[in-house]
DNA sequence: GAGTATGTTATATG
DNA sequence: GCATATAACATACT
């Protein structure tokens, strides 16, 4: 499911259905996805709490439960849903969060990377997790000196959350393809200008995905996540797709506009 | 069966 | 200790 695009559209159907609620039955059906804490924990914790909001940061939720926040990470295929009714669960189902209107909220994940936890503040998960800033929040300044730290490959960087949060494999693709960047140039290597297209474009490629609901067929042609396709040609010249690994993840790219350096 | 998957982190290495 | 690279986690699908 989540890069930062998806995490947002789970962020506002949760918020519109589920503010103003209160939890008031919890079952945890698979305890692996709790964060370092017991079930008896986690309940006592969030049982009986009204949701006051959610908040996102990079690919992580924060659900604001008045004295404490309930934090959840999809990893790579979590959801979280909501059950009207007596609908069955689905098949993954790991929590549920029963509310007082009669609905279920629902974490669903098959591969169990994601974690459901409690914190005491933004403040505190941020520091313990050393969370980079949020994608769409970063300044531009800010982000170009960040990614001036690291001599890893780029792709690298914009995938570590500790730099910047929120983008994962896909997005950092695409913002590479439409910078015309290589995926493997060193970070410190690129000029400032460089970088502060990579900036411009991490943007405009995050803000697109939401405004078309992250339908990627919804995007434009120009788009890599519109046909991200190995072979197929780039729509900008007349090469065609390649890929390669970096940093342990598959990487699209147009051998010719991202040229090697 | 092999290979791959929108993520994170513990562990290894230099 | 630091920066970086890789393995491991669990399940589904091609």
């Amino acid at each position: 499911m989540p890069e930062l695009p998806e995490v947002e559209m789970v962020r506002r159907y949760v918020e519109e259905r589920c503010v103003g609620r209160t939890i008031t039955k919890v079952k945890i059906l698979d305890e692996a996805i709790l964060d370092r804490l017991l079930p008896s924990q986690f309940v006592s914790s969030v049982r009986c709490r009204a949701v006051r909001g959610i908040s996102r940061h990079g690919k992580q939720l924060f659900l604001d439960l008045a004295s404490t926040l309930m934090t959840v990470h999809l990893g790579m295929t979590g959801d979280l849903i909501i059950l009207k009714g007596r609908k069955k669960l689905p098949k993954h189902a790991r929590a549920v969060f029963a509310l007082d209107d009669g609905t279920r909220l629902v974490y669903d994940d098959p591969r169990k990377f994601g974690a459901i936890g409690i914190t005491s503040s933004f403040a505190d998960f941020a520091e313990e997790h050393r969370l980079g800033p949020d994608a769409l929040e970063i300044s531009k300044k800010e982000f170009i000196l960040r990614a001036q730290k690291s001599h890893r490959a780029i792709k690298s960087v914009l995938l570590d959350q500790h730099i910047v949060a929120g983008v994962g494999n896909l997005y950092a693709d695409e913002s590479l393809y439409q910078s015309r960047i290589n995926p493997l140039t060193a970070s410190d290597d690129l000029s400032e200008e460089e970088r502060g297209r990579i900036w411009v474009e991490i943007r405009h490629v995050l803000n697109a995905s939401i405004d078309v609901s992250t339908d990627f067929q919804e995007l434009p042609g120009s788009f890599l996540l519109h046909s991200r396709v190995v072979g197929s040609p780039c729509h900008r010249c007349n090469g065609l797709l390649q890929s390669m690994r970096v940093g342990g993840r598959t990487t699209v790219f147009c051998p010719i506009c991202q040229e090697s350096r």
